[in-house]
DNA sequence: GCATTTATTTATGTATGCATTAAATAATAC
DNA sequence: GTATTATTTAATGCATACATAAATAAATGC
């Protein structure tokens, strides 16, 4: 993709996208220290919407500004995934709960059945990076069928991070078959108008996930990410 | 309070502050739009902190930055009021949950104690405010003995929209005498180590709360706040 | 040689200036 | 009188300059 010449948006929202992408590839790796001036040589712009975006990714938990030592990228511990994974349990289970209770055709509800195929195509073909991104689809698209703005973008927010330690342990687990049918099941609660189970084979499902991977982080002696 | 003679903290930060003051007392109505330029010339500073504080409420959820319309003050609908209690509801909860199960003892458990000391003194004296804050201060204590930072920010966040709500109608409803039995019998379950009774009741209180507001919002016509 | 003070460096926080561009107004055509 | 275009206005987004204060290095005293 070419973006020297098209100048596409604003630079500060420029500098928040890029940010975004150095962190999640690990370029700018948890932990490290980067000045403001640094980055803005980085991505060619001056400092003011550099610090902008720095504002606004420290309010996303992705980073924080450190008076003197630039700005610090912030490293996810188990014990933060714990927390990351209480708030998404909790959260996306009364979306699930809502979505049943909204009842919804089965044209609104595609998106979240073609998300469970794309799953089970992927996994056919060992494609776990394509899982995942099916895998994440299917979660967004719940959240928004559970039709709570706050919700969904709490939710997108610590989906984010979470994402940043899955692209570590992805390769690690076993197959996630159990995953897949997790998801039929909920959708099937939803197109019956089964609020209770909606929630509670969403919960149990993120629960599971999440010891899984606390297992793996714990098992891989991941201390930071 | 003096503010004038005393430099206290950056500017910035200052601008966050007062801000968030003008929008709580209402001198920022929702709705209202206000130039980066005003509200520099208002807080006597320049426009580059305003914009970064702005920025940072905006982050909050509380405003919104419109490219050569200014910031607009978010005004709160009831639906906006039911999502947040949503929010609310859920991860108050899991953070009551959390306090019974993290075995305080009782002095880790004053702060609670005190508040529910306090909503029940202001009850006796008919100070409605007085029993606002104490409950407030309960819900906030809750919650950071829950142990999630993560939840701790986010319920924040939103409870800051609440009161700009309850505000309004604090003065409509009936004395909130089941409040301080539900907030007790909360606390006995979470000494008790009662996680699941700590985490029903709690949730039945913010659900009951969460009616008992937009009962009153709807009975005074209350669109948007 | 160590401690304490002083000087120097440097990153930030804030102010300011300016180009850009959306909005508003005026002007022209029909 | 309406629609379309040209002109003006003005708010933002960004770059830049600079004062402040922290951190480091140098210098002085003991």
């Amino acid at each position: 993709m070419e973006n020297d010449t098209v100048k596409s948006r604003s630079s500060s929202h420029r500098a928040i996208e890029e940010l975004r992408e150095l962190i999640f590839s690990g370029e700018l790796a948890g932990g490290s220290d980067h000045l403001e001036s640094e980055l803005a040589v980085r991505l060619n712009m001056s400092r003011t919407p550099i610090r902008e975006a720095a504002l606004a990714l420290e309010a996303q938990g992705l980073l924080e500004l450190r008076p003197r030592k630039g700005v610090r990228i912030l490293a996810i511990s188990p014990d933060d995934m714990r927390e990351i994974y209480e708030v998404l349990t909790a959260l996306e289970s009364v979306a699930a709960s809502n979505a049943a209770q909204l009842g919804y055709s089965e044209s609104d509800l595609a998106g979240l059945a073609s998300a469970i195929d794309n799953m089970d195509q992927a996994l056919e073909k060992d494609d776990l990076r394509g899982w995942a991104e099916a895998d994440d689809h299917f979660h967004s698209e719940l959240v928004r069928l559970g039709g709570n703005t706050r919700i969904t973008s709490v939710v997108s927010m610590m989906a984010d991070q979470v994402r940043r330690a899955r692209s570590m342990t992805l390769f690690m687990r076993e197959k996630p078959h159990k995953s897949n049918q997790d998801h039929r099941d909920v959708l099937d609660a939803i197109r019956g108008g089964q609020a209770d189970v909606a929630y509670r084979i969403h919960h149990a499902h993120r629960t599971q996930a999440q010891s899984t991977l606390l297992d793996l982080l714990d098992r891989h002696q991941l201390r930071s990410i």
